[in-house]
DNA sequence: CGGTATCCTATAAGATACTG
DNA sequence: CAGTATCTTATAGGATACCG
């Protein structure tokens, strides 16, 4: 995750991967889309080692993904919390994405555990691949450029 | 990536992962995305050592990403490709994702190496969040329903 | 509660050499 | 061209114990 070990890749994906690109880190960035913010709801919900989480936790952070904060319930004591900064929040496609795809081609043992609805409308949340003039881009109609 | 180590996770985001989830199984997916087919340009295109991408292509088409077959060229002699299936179709959401995020957050030495745009309109090609009725959903308009 | 320290195993991944 | 075989190293990740 720190430095790639091969033949340096330019691009961005690689260069995401590098980041975040570990199992872990991305059940991790599930947990922080699906609203968890402290350390053993982390660790728990994801089913990871604590010193795995926070390990990665630390790496969310310095990657700017995250944001660390103390935070105190009305008459409770102080406590830690992460939450998504705008970088992480920027994010979240690829979440739904990963969600998206094991929705419709995963074997998930017990059928679907988890919705993401749209608040009011109801109807569910996808990843859809689009153009910024708004039109939805078929496969067929992406033109690839590889620059330098 | 073939089985889980630690608890189980029932989960489609961790279900996707246990498929797809290594560097180098979703390098080879951007490449698929990307239109590449060869096994040599796979390996050469991703920086991935010939044994990892042996072994991560057939995991690939294990998994009913890819496919597999023989094509020839006019005038050339039999050869393989890779090809994406319908489930590797609807992959290419995370690939964008992925590959967005990257552009906007890491820091690609070089600037940026890839542009994919809209056939004809022109304009560029993002993974957008929004729900089947249409609507985009900003994270705040996200409801997620943890069911069992 | 929110971690850290230490040690261990499994796997990801590369290097090199070779084959049909 | 499209791989396979073998070996090695680096990293992911867990188990257990402990700390402020």
């Amino acid at each position: 995750m720190d430095a790639p070990t091969g033949v340096r890749e330019h691009c961005p994906v690689a260069a995401t991967l590098d980041l975040v690109g570990s199992r872990s880190s991305l059940l991790l960035m599930r947990e922080a889309a699906l609203g968890t913010r402290r350390f053993a709801d982390f660790a728990v919900r994801t089913g990871l080692s604590e010193p795995m989480t926070a390990r990665r936790l630390a790496e969310l952070v310095d990657a700017g993904l995250l944001a660390r904060a103390d935070y105190r319930e009305p008459g409770q004591r102080v406590r830690q919390e992460y939450r998504l900064t705008s970088s992480g929040v920027d994010f979240l496609p690829v979440i739904t994405a990963l969600r998206q795809w094991g929705d419709a081609h995963a074997d998930v043992p017990g059928g679907r555990p988890l919705r993401v609805d749209h608040a009011g409308c109801g109807a569910e949340v996808v990843a859809e691949v689009r153009c910024t003039a708004g039109h939805a881009v078929p496969p067929a109609e992406a033109v690839v450029t590889r620059l330098r």
